[in-house]
This record gives C-alpha cells, structure tokens and sequence, in this order.
DNA sequence: AGCCTTTGACCAGCG
DNA sequence: TCGCTGGTCAAAGGC
C-alpha cells in the first residue's frame, strides 16, 4: 500500500479528500455502465492510473474500446468532464494496492510478464468463499495499466474495511455497484470481466467483456457453486484480450 | 496473533 | 517433446 501524492497548486484537498473524491466519480462513471455483475470497477486504481495520466495529458482519453453492448462512453465523458473540470491535471496518484474498490484482497502473486517489462500482480478476495481475483498490471513507472477482474462477488462488500491504505472507512455506501452486483439484472449474465486498460498516453481502452464463465472455471476454488447465478458454461471470453485467456478456461 | 506482501518454485497450456 | 509464458502455491517475513 503505496501511496504517492503528488498536490501541486491549489490543492486543498487532503490526500482522502481527493482520493475520495476521484473514488466517488469513479463509482459513478462505472454505476452509469449498467448493472455490471461482477465488474467492480477498481476505482482508486483505476483512478490513479487515470488521475496519473492527467500528470502527463490531460485528460487524454481518446479512444474507447467497446467490447460490450455497454454504454461505455458514457464512463469515457464522465472521467472525462469531471475530472478535468476537478483540475485533476496537477494530481497524481500512484497506488500501489490497487484494491480499493471496497473488498478486501489478498495478493498471491506477482509476475513479470511481456518480457519482465511489466509487472502483474495477482489479487484474490479474501472473502472465504468468494472467487473473485483479479489482475493488475503496472507500467514500468508503477501506473496501473490494466486491471482485469475475474468472477463474482458471492458476497457483500465488507461494511467497513480496515484503513490500512487511506485512514477512511468504507462502507456500502459508497459502493453502490455492490448492490448492484447482487442484484444485477442481467439474467443471461453469468460473469464478465472487466478491464480497465491505461497505457502511456493516456485510456487507450476501458473495455469489458460480459462472460459467461460458469461458476467459476477457476478449477481450485471450491467456491460457492450455489450461487448458480453465474453458473454456466465457462469459457466466452469475447473481448478480453488473449492473454487473459486462461482465466476462463 | 492474524493478515498481508514478497518471491521463488511449481504447474499447465500453447506453439 | 521442449521451451516459453502465464497463473498459482506456499514459505518466510513484515506490519
């Protein structure tokens, strides 16, 4: 949990304050996606990757790859407007858990991939009975680059955490797409995965892909096949990249 | 004490 | 079959 806070100018935000407030326009640009089941948008990564990028562009959020019948642009415009309008431009973040979306995860992993040049990290939830992972991949300069979740939550968001990175408690509150994932309306639904993907100049693609992984292909997790909201065939991963491939095999 | 990160090793899939 | 790559495990140590 590495946190750097770079405020310059007239920043009177404390450093929650803008972590909070770069969190809460986050929430809202992913609730505006739709009911995404279990993509949970990892705002206070995906955030600092963005709000990190204002450092170097801003707000250079260009192209928008759309993989799922989602309204994405929507997420485009809103990072967009509000965070530009913030002056968010002189902000940078660099978050090294990316976990603040509201659960709790483990990291069991890390590996440097693309010949070592980038490193991605493994998280789980650390939710008992929960399958939920997910893959964060940095840059060489420690931004976030790409973050890719994989399965459900098969339970709430911790009503409070534990402040290790932030000091600000978070409760479901905040989280609205939390309710959402569990009461996601989207029957034909079983997973999707979401990804957010940053590169140097900036998004280069906020995709997600609607999967129908079936309880969770994850072959070690004994996991809550009950929650057959998901279950399903495995596999159908249209959209994500190949490299994340063996997640739904 | 419990949970987390780190990190090297191991395993599996693919070309 | 072999090497490469990606994903996971698990021990060790830190907080």
């Amino acid at each position: 949990m590495l946190i750097h806070l770079f405020l310059q100018g007239n920043f009177e935000m404390s450093h929650q304050q803008a972590l909070a407030q770069v969190t809460a326009q986050a929430v809202h640009s992913q609730y505006t996606v739709g009911s995404q089941a279990d993509y949970s948008l990892p705002f206070s990564s995906a955030t600092s990757a963005l709000t990190s990028q204002f450092i170097k562009s801003s707000a250079n959020v260009t192209s928008m790859k759309e993989t799922a019948t989602l309204p994405l642009h929507t997420v485009n415009d809103n990072l967009k407007s509000n965070e530009v309008s913030q002056g968010f431009q002189t902000l940078a973040l660099t978050v090294d858990k990316p976990a603040d979306d509201g659960y709790n995860w483990r990291k069991y992993g890390q590996k440097a991939v693309k010949g070592g040049e980038y490193p991605r990290s493994y998280y789980k939830c650390t939710q008992a009975s929960c399958p939920v992972k997910k893959k964060v991949e940095h840059s060489a300069y420690g931004q976030i680059t790409q973050i890719i979740y994989r399965g459900q939550h098969n339970h709430q968001r911790p009503p409070k955490r534990r402040s290790k990175d932030g000091g600000n408690l978070l409760n479901e509150d905040d989280f609205p797409e939390n309710r959402d994932a569990l009461t996601r309306s989207e029957p034909g639904s079983q997973d999707h995965s979401g990804k957010v993907e940053v590169s140097n100049d900036g998004i280069t693609g906020l995709s997600m892909s609607k999967r129908r992984d079936g309880g969770d292909q994850s072959s070690g997790s004994s996991d809550r096949e009950e929650d057959n909201d998901e279950a399903g065939d495995d596999n159908g991963d249209a959209g994500i990249v190949n490299a994340n491939k063996r997640w739904f095999m």
